[in-house]
RNA sequence: GGCAACGUAGCUCAGCGGUAGAGCGGGCGCUUCAUAAGCGCUAGGUCACAGGUUCGAACCCUGUCGUUGCCA
């Protein structure tokens, strides 16, 4: 009986391009948990979006002077194309901007309603008559209280990176207009958050299988105590309150988000043609991971754990394995400054699988981590061109000189391969753990030990000098080698799919690496097999790029 | 300003109460099948600093400095 996963992946806001801190924050790690689990059999369902109603997209819309649609429909494709080139296998990759979403979200508004946990209260916000409306936050501008920046916004200073209310600024303006705006009392919905405190410390004091750091977090950010939050703004572009009177004003991008976890789960199942399917994921025994940025911690560990206990009949995540940040070339990352590397630039110049296989060699599953150019040139040359490439590359090359490229006849295995073959078992069942646990790096480590376990076999073994002396031990050795290699294809499958795939095919094997799943047959090689010419896996990289590649960032 | 995390070999990072670890890089050697790839050996650290608890601390506690994040 397969277990049940589902996979959620943050929501980018669809208004800029995916960098690879995001990528190896959560979208590189869901995939690759994704596709290990559907090689062990689960059924797996993968889902996330593009966020189209958080305040940036408008912000972008009006600098460029096009309607929010817009951007949102030219990232929405931009986003759908970097993850078919960076191999992200999303089951549904939707918009909260859908029909779809809009009525999974107001029903979760309306049951909350019913059942008392939202109510409405007064609050004050800034309004600028001349555009007439409400202001969002980042829409008044002013000087900081704090630090005197003239530029700072209201929810935050750019200048000391206070947070800030609007009505702090000294001299307050429109964003949109330049005029003074004016702060004005309004009328909204609030969540009772503060009616989930106790039940939410003790659900996350039972998850021993979180990450220390998520769960330390979280349970010092309910045990600071849960304040009530407006769920509604004055705005026009969102999920409409459905609620008379309500007209001008829209559901909070907060609240709404998150929904798209849901929304998008119905939205798959309806599109596999069993509408229903969705509540195998979200009411029988399935367990949901959420992957995201820290940043994001707090909005899966409580206040989507409190909507779902609000909503009731909805599984709580089983585990949130949220990761830390990638610096770039000891910096931080910052889009403003084009301090970032973007993935469809990157993947223009290079190879997926070793931008893949580099990000998650270097994941910040602990703390924050650093890409830089060095080490990507350094792990594709030394780990993937020397270590697994030239592994994979001398073996064949030997098997096709000396075997008329067919799969070698082992004979009777010594104890030396017997010996290898089960280092590769084991490590196999190591990545296994470790995919399991989330701990992707740690899998990353297992699979290429296997790698060098048995470049140490070949150079105790020597084949190149057994085929003039002992054919018989040579094709043991090169069988040996081969099959071992086919556990690596296994292992590294998740990680590099598409070298996996040309794995399966250089070994002479048919169907899929992917369709084989996570089963290592060690008889799955047949002496006599014939096998295609070999050619290299990976490509050797000039150390100019480094410098090349530095030179882009920034400006 | 408050809270938290982090500070370990040249680099990237593990370890988190019991004789300092990995990968890569450096040095020396072996090998030559392979995309000058592979293998072995070796050097390198007062585990930020100062106190404390303990038979014993990188690991627990306190303080200092530094970095980062969250909050005000």
């Amino acid at each position: 009986m397969p277990d049940r996963v589902l996979v959620c992946v943050a929501w980018p806001y669809a208004n800029g391009s995916i960098h690879v801190g995001q990528a190896a924050g959560c979208y590189l790690p869901a995939d690759i948990f994704a596709r290990f689990q559907r090689m062990i059999g689960n059924e797996v369902a993968m889902v996330s979006g593009s966020d189209a109603h958080g305040t940036p997209v408008t912000i972008t819309a009006d600098q460029q002077g096009v309607s929010p649609e817009d951007i949102l429909s030219k990232y929405q494709n931009e986003f759908l194309k970097t993850w078919e080139r960076l191999g992200i296998s999303f089951d549904l990759f939707t918009t909260t901007h859908t029909q779809n979403h809009v009525e999974v979200a107001q029903d979760m508004f309306l049951r909350m309603l019913e059942k008392g946990y939202l109510y409405k209260d007064t609050m004050e916000q800034a309004y600028c008559s001349s555009d007439e409306r409400f202001l969002p936050d980042r829409y008044v501008e002013g000087e900081c209280p704090h630090c005197g920046y003239d530029g700072a916004r209201g929810d935050q200073c750019d200048g000391c990176g206070r947070t800030l209310d609007p009505e702090e600024l000294i001299g307050m303006s429109c964003r949109l207009c330049g005029s003074s705006p004016e702060i004005r009392e309004t009328e909204h919905f609030f969540i009772r958050l503060s009616a989930f405190e106790g039940r939410l410390l003790e659900w996350m004091r039972g998850q021993d299988h979180f990450k220390p750091n998520v769960r330390n977090f979280t349970v010092g950010f309910l045990e600071g105590g849960l304040k009530d939050r407006a769920i509604t703004r004055d705005l026009e572009w969102g999920v409409p309150v459905p609620v008379e009177g309500y007209d001008d004003k829209r559901i909070y991008v907060w609240f709404e988000a998150v929904i798209g976890y849901l929304s998008a789960s119905k939205e798959w199942a309806q599109r596999s043609g069993d509408p229903d399917r969705w509540e195998d994921f979200w009411r029988k025994e399935s367990r949901a991971y959420y992957f995201m940025g820290k940043d994001n911690i707090p909005f899966h560990t409580v206040i989507w754990p409190a909507m779902l206990l609000a909503y009731g009949d909805l599984n709580l995540p089983y585990d949130v394995p949220a990761n830390e940040y990638v610096n770039i070339e000891g910096q931080k990352v910052s889009t403003s400054r084009n301090w970032a590397v973007w993935i469809p630039d990157l993947l223009d110049r290079h190879d997926v699988d070793p931008v893949r296989y580099a990000l998650a060699a270097n994941m910040p599953e602990t703390s924050d981590s650093e890409f830089n150019w060095a080490d990507y040139v350094r792990r594709n040359n030394d780990e993937l061109v020397a270590t697994y490439g030239n592994l994979v590359h001398r073996v064949l090359t030997m098997v096709g000189r000396n075997f008329e490229r067919t799969v070698p006849d082992p004979g009777e295995l010594d104890a030396e391969s017997l010996a290898l073959l089960d280092t590769a078992e084991r490590g196999l069942e190591e990545a296994a753990r470790h995919l399991n646990g989330c701990r992707f790096r740690n899998g990353l480590q297992a699979a290429m030990g296997i790698a060098r376990a048995a470049n140490r076999y070949l150079d105790s073994k020597a084949p190149w000098r057994a085929v003039r002396t002992d054919m018989g031990d040579a094709a043991r050795t090169l069988w040996t080698a081969m099959t071992v290699i086919n556990c690596l294809k296994i292992a590294l499958c998740p990680y590099m799919p598409d070298t996996s795939e040309k794995v399966h095919g250089l070994l002479g094997l048919d169907g899929s690496a992917e369709g084989e799943g996570w089963s290592w047959e060690r008889d799955a090689l047949r002496p006599g097999g014939a096998l295609p010419r070999p050619k290299p896996l990976f490509t050797k990289l000039d150390e100019s790029i480094i410098e090349e590649e530095r030179a882009r960032l920034g400006t």
